[in-house]
DNA sequence: GAGCGTCTATTTGTCTGAGTAATATTCGCT
DNA sequence: AGCGAATATTACTCAGACAAATAGACGCTC
């Protein structure tokens, strides 16, 4: 009985729906044109990303109720149980939670699992929040200068290899690049998987996001950002000489760096 | 926690080419009676949680194929909607990974979210491989003493109050109660919320699981451990104090010992 | 009127069976 | 041998029915 009046049940209304009727048949819900992933996504997973982006972009607030099942497929024009195992899959990730009798509603953000990179991934495809960002940053600079010193401890060689590597395709493909930004992330996850520690290469992701976001918001300011290069070959010689305290330091003034550009690009928005 | 040692014939290949099935029904599912937790598992995740125990424990090794659909889901005698659905939250944690015309196959252990709560449960409800309470620990003896420090410069009163509330009362149940135990993961969710971090928060249940291990495997010992109260008073009163400096070493030495403990525990199993 | 058990309506949960879409493998053609 | 088309197998999607759970309303007792 406390439920307030105003909207007291979320109707999350899917009006994105394009306007232009094509014909009688209705929009065939987002399979086709909405969904830019390639192909490789099937129903369940582009409803679940799709509902994804809707909740933690903040369209439904934690505490909000989804109209119920068949109420909501039919809007969407998907089966019951398409829409069910997205459901399934946003619960597995913390950001709803069904019960009978109540629905389905929107956790709250302390339940969601921030490091799941779909998650992640769904965040950055909205407008991530300021504090997301800075937060991330922050956990990069406590998790990556202390993974690159375990790095410089314990990496193969094959492993010194594979960061030679992939930050030679960063330099020579430039970060403006998809293959130099990919190869940059690369960089980090190699560093990662070097420590020999499973939950923490399980960051990777997480980091990932970080490091994407901030070349993405650098060539959103349109000013060259200073290059990267050196930092990254400084980290690279440390851990390939083996030295922790060189390639702790070095991956410090990495991340450092990395944060004051996302920082100054969150400036002006 | 004994697997039928012969039973296990359901070694999932897949050559089903024409070889008679040998269905046998072996594990019949544990719907009805060997309901798991306290009945609140719904049945897709009650089959979710038994896979990704069998999964994260090495039953079904990466690489393997889970027998189709069908045959699965008869001889877990539910349905198929119920048997996918637990697929789904399998593969949403990144443990399987499904196609047409392939199956689902369990995925490498680097694509698995080992961060997720559950994944991370699943872990510790069979015996969790060496390495991975190792790793984990590691994780916290980077995280945790940072997070401290992070603590001691913005946490609110509230927040230091709720703190001292939840040592007072792990002092007073103990570690050997169910109660005290649960104060110790609040106290240590508390630091990271206290953060302000929100995915530095996220990592909490990470850690929680590290908390209960060191506790579960004192138990396993015999042998009291050391009082722990004195070191997690001192990590509150640098909290309170807002010693950033103080509080990262004092937290320091908090994980740092109960790392030394499980890893005694460790040696001997 | 307050407390408490029951009853009911609503929602998710589970089941069945059919048909569709994607694709690894096989086979035939060049 | 190489390559493109056919095939078979699998997951995917759909539809509709029934079961189980439970929040809230109802009515009973004291």
């Amino acid at each position: 009985m406390l439920q307030p009046s105003i909207g007291a049940v979320c109707r999350t209304v899917l009006d994105v729906r394009d306007s232009r009727k094509v014909s009688m048949s209705a929009s065939p819900v987002q399979a086709r044109p909405g969904r830019r992933k390639a192909g490789k996504e099937r129903l369940h997973g582009s409803i679940a990303h799709q509902l994804g982006v809707e909740i933690v972009s903040g369209r439904h607030q934690p505490g909000d109720i989804l109209s119920n099942e068949i109420e909501f497929s039919e809007r969407l024009q998907v089966s019951r149980s398409a829409y069910r195992e997205a459901v399934r899959i946003l619960a597995a990730k913390g950001l709803v939670e069904s019960r009978p009798r109540v629905g389905t509603r929107v956790t709250e953000m302390n339940r969601w699992n921030l490091l799941d990179p779909d998650v992640l991934a769904w965040f950055f495809e909205a407008e991530p929040a300021r504090a997301l960002v800075e937060g991330l940053f922050e956990l990069r600079m406590i998790v990556e200068p202390a993974a690159a010193a375990l790095a410089a401890e314990r990496r193969t060689g094959a492993q010194v290899e594979a960061m030679r590597e992939a930050l030679q395709i960063m330099e020579r493909a430039g970060l403006k690049s998809e293959a130099g930004q990919s190869a940059d992330r690369d960089f980090h996850q190699l560093v990662l998987d070097a420590t020999g520690n499973a939950p923490l290469a399980s960051l990777a992701s997480t980091i990932g996001a970080g490091v994407r976001w901030t070349t993405f918001y650098k060539s959103r300011k349109h000013k060259l950002p200073p290059d990267p290069m050196p930092e990254h070959w400084a980290v690279f010689d440390a851990i390939a000489a083996g030295d922790a305290g060189g390639a702790r330091q070095a991956m410090d003034v990495l991340v450092a760096n990395s944060r004051a550009q996302a920082a100054d690009a969150l400036e002006d928005r």
